[in-house]
DNA sequence: AAACGGTTATCAATTAATGATAATCCTGAG
DNA sequence: CTCAGGATTATCATTAATTGATAACCGTTT
């Protein structure tokens, strides 16, 4: 592992954790010393990549509001998401969204909520490891091999069987569905999107309180697939 | 010039060209060769930072989502800003917005659109270089002399000398104004936030077509110096 | 006042980046 | 269908950069 992975790896630490962090956790986070850790951030700092808080911590700077702006810009799947999750919660009446798959996270970058009083939320930035859940056991369902090594490398052996387990039926039904694997009484179908070339691009997935699917679990799961084929078609 | 520099400079390269980029063009403009381009965006794409498209471009990847999401949150900076420019344009009837000095640039992190039909609009995510303007002069006016450095190293003598022309008189008044430097019969108007050991945070702007500005300018300039003057004391 | 936990600065050893070169892959033209 | 041109990838000896132990330095707390 260079310097630079090194760099990102403290970028994208700090981005996990949410909250400004000191020097010393963000160096333990990611197992290298002070010293460096310390050299790294002031580079980033330089960039506008983190941004100094109070008392010595650090947090996402304001150069991330640029790259963020350049990531949905000219951006197909975002672009072409945002009708098709609509139109899905608007026939499903259930919250919906667009996960992409990041590193060793599922990450939602688009999503659009249940107008009912009871409802699962999904938050534009929220990420989830690559373990449980409909859209996680989905991504990794139709990822390519490489890209599913990578993911799993940094797990525990058990954590890897239990993430690879029933990845087959996932890829003959064309859907992932999950019910209490990581919120309890949370039911979730997860299918995935593909672009012109057959490459996974994401997934779009579908979540509910789990009253409200015992009658239509099928009929929601097919809707969540047709969505995320209509999507792909739309892609190059 | 270290390595972590030159993927840094790749990244937010990357970020300011709004549109995907190739290896060859990415490396002219960051002057580096080719193959060390291609390699650093490589890294980029294992962390997410950047994504694929079509026909070897590249562009910002789903990682900004989240780091943005980062910047964001727990960001008093931010929190304070929006109800202080909601108020600031309910009372002018013109688009304010929050800027922050990132290396040669300003950008756009929040703003509030005037609600007149001719008006004027930021975006968030847009920057200016730190030359014209009445936000880049304000920028440039109170921000250390390290950093004022920094900014202007790129530029050429005559720039220089432009941007750092009258900054005392913009300290003097704790206002910068400005009319039709960027664009033509566009007037602006920008105050420091200093946070609360006196440090330079962003600056707030308001910007109107000229012809609703002639009989108030001292006015509107005076609005925005009191709105930046009671953001920052918001802040530690 | 002094001890503590943390952040900054320094510098010789050494590891990892570099970039010229070549292979490869597209794409469009002859 | 093949070839030429322009781009992207892969390779590898050279060299310049990161590294991290150490120590100084703050700001709080005891």
């Amino acid at each position: 592992m260079g310097p630079s992975d090194r760099m990102l790896a403290l970028l994208c630490c700090l981005a996990n954790q949410g909250r400004p962090m000191t020097v010393k956790s963000l160096a333990e986070l990611t197992s290298q010393p002070v010293s460096t850790a310390y050299r790294h951030l002031r580079q980033l700092l330089a960039w506008g990549m983190v941004s100094e808080r109070e008392g010595g911590t650090y947090a996402p700077g304001p150069q991330a509001v640029r790259l963020q702006q350049g990531f949905e810009q000219r951006n197909d799947l975002l672009q072409w998401a945002r009708p098709v999750l609509t139109e899905l919660t608007d026939i499903t009446q259930e919250s919906s969204a667009l996960l992409m798959a990041v590193r060793d996270h599922a990450l939602c970058v688009e999503m659009i909520d249940s107008p009912q009083p009871l409802r699962c939320c999904y938050h534009r930035g929220q990420v989830q490891p690559l373990l449980k859940g409909a859209s996680a056991r989905a991504l990794l369902a139709f990822m390519s091999e490489e890209e599913r090594e990578m993911a799993l490398t940094l797990r525990t052996e058990a954590e890897r069987d239990e993430a690879q387990a029933g990845l087959e039926s996932i890829r003959a039904e064309g859907v992932a569905i999950s019910l209490g694997e990581i919120d309890q009484g949370v039911w979730g179908a997860s299918a995935p999107v593909f672009n012109g070339r057959g490459r996974l691009k994401a997934v779009i997935s579908v979540m509910a309180p789990e009253a409200r699917t015992r009658q239509r679990t099928a009929w929601l799961a097919e809707q969540t697939r047709q969505s995320a084929q209509r999507l792909g078609e739309l892609l190059e």
